[in-house]
DNA sequence: ACAAAAGTGTTAATTTTACACCCATGA
DNA sequence: TCATGGGTGTAAAATTAACACTTTTGT
């Protein structure tokens, strides 16, 4: 009922493709704030900001990821809440969300001042506890994908069987077979051929699908 | 950085296994408290309270539990926050948990003045949000005992499979054939044979396991 | 014609499911 | 000895994984 001063923040781990700087291997990314003031002033954190009074929990992770990257998500999540006694001498509540974001979006984004898009396996050391929430949202981005089907928000609406798979790919750091991705991925139901094919490749053209749009794609949770 | 003057609640769906009053079956069930004031006053809705400027996020979930059941859990993990900003004049933030509590610690609880336990699919009208989160928690529950051997905090330390199979069909609420389940259950290497056996059935007497503890116990997330 | 990826077919291995049947105990 | 669940065996069905092979394009 009384205020109890504890702040409450909103951060979010934003995640990309991009090709990996010295192996050109399509590689998650996601970007970096510096802190410009204490605790842990200098050091690099996820991007966040405290929650406004008149602002949704999403919609707060959302403002923060236009602000800090440019950017639109695609995706958007919550991930989980930190609220340990000992964060810093001013009580913190942080509710951290993950974010995707299209590949063709991110390419045109450049770093600011104070951001910096780093890989995400190879991530400096970071504020808070925030390493530990890195790789949390990475494991549950990983567990997730390869039972639902959001590696399409790292695509346009219209892509190639291959270029889903690239997706999954660059996600899990592995190789998957190309004839039984085509039919676990045609068996879900959810992939429906556009009838039209990606033309302009030194080889044979492959066929356009797109997602259909379900209900639960508004209230993912 | 300021203090935004929200207010921040911790609740917690806190589920046992009770026989259901007419079929007589093994059902899960969940206390619910009687709103005192207003908004909603004199609605049920889920045990809670502020969170305390110098208590853990789980720690206040924990003493809400005891608080309401007198009981206390043998699993604890966050479930989701919720902070639409329509939710009462004064705005809260609610991190919710999510409870198990063992069989033979919830036959001895009474329920209170303004504290009853209700089946879990039988649920009235709760305030707020509240009817929402107990079927997110149920999807919740139900899911992960299906992949993690959660089933076990409904139990005492030693138990047998049929005990143990039990627990499934009642979360589920399907049968599940003995033989394959036995097999499964041992196929995951957590479960290990004290060499004793329980007596005093009309029937053979089953051998008594106890799961291995892990250090995954102490961090479930 | 050749390279390269799209797309199809086929089989082995593994996992899941169904169910028959023997075992050990109390009544 | 009978009823009751404990516990084992086994085979069909479904799923996953591995890989050969055919198709269609650009060069």
């Amino acid at each position: 009922m009384t205020d109890q001063g504890i702040e409450l923040a909103v951060s979010t781990v934003i995640f990309a493709l991009r090709p990996h700087p010295t192996t050109g291997e399509t590689t998650l990314w996601l970007p970096l704030v510096r802190r410009i003031r204490q605790p842990h002033e200098g050091r690099w954190a996820l991007p966040g900001g405290p929650l406004l009074p008149d602002e949704d929990l999403a919609a707060s992770a959302r403002h923060t990821l236009e602000r800090t990257t440019g950017l639109s998500s695609s995706y958007l999540e919550q991930l989980y809440s930190f609220g340990a006694v000992d964060r810093s001498p001013q009580r913190v509540v942080s509710i951290v969300y993950w974010a995707l974001v299209r590949s063709d979006e991110v390419a045109g984004a450049v770093d600011g001042e104070n951001v910096q898009w780093c890989v995400a396996d190879e991530i400096p050391e970071l504020a808070f506890d925030h390493d530990g929430i890195v790789q949390y949202a990475l494991n549950r981005l990983r567990a997730k994908i390869t039972y639902s089907p959001i590696a399409r928000f790292f695509l346009s609406p219209e892509f190639t069987l291959a270029e889903l798979r690239a997706v999954h790919e660059a996600v899990l750091v592995k190789r998957i077979d190309p004839a039984n991705f085509r039919r676990q991925a045609l068996a879900t139901k959810t992939l429906v051929p556009t009838g039209s094919q990606l033309t302009g490749t030194s080889h044979r053209p492959p066929a356009l699908y797109r997602f259909q749009v379900t209900s639960s794609d508004r209230n993912p949770r």
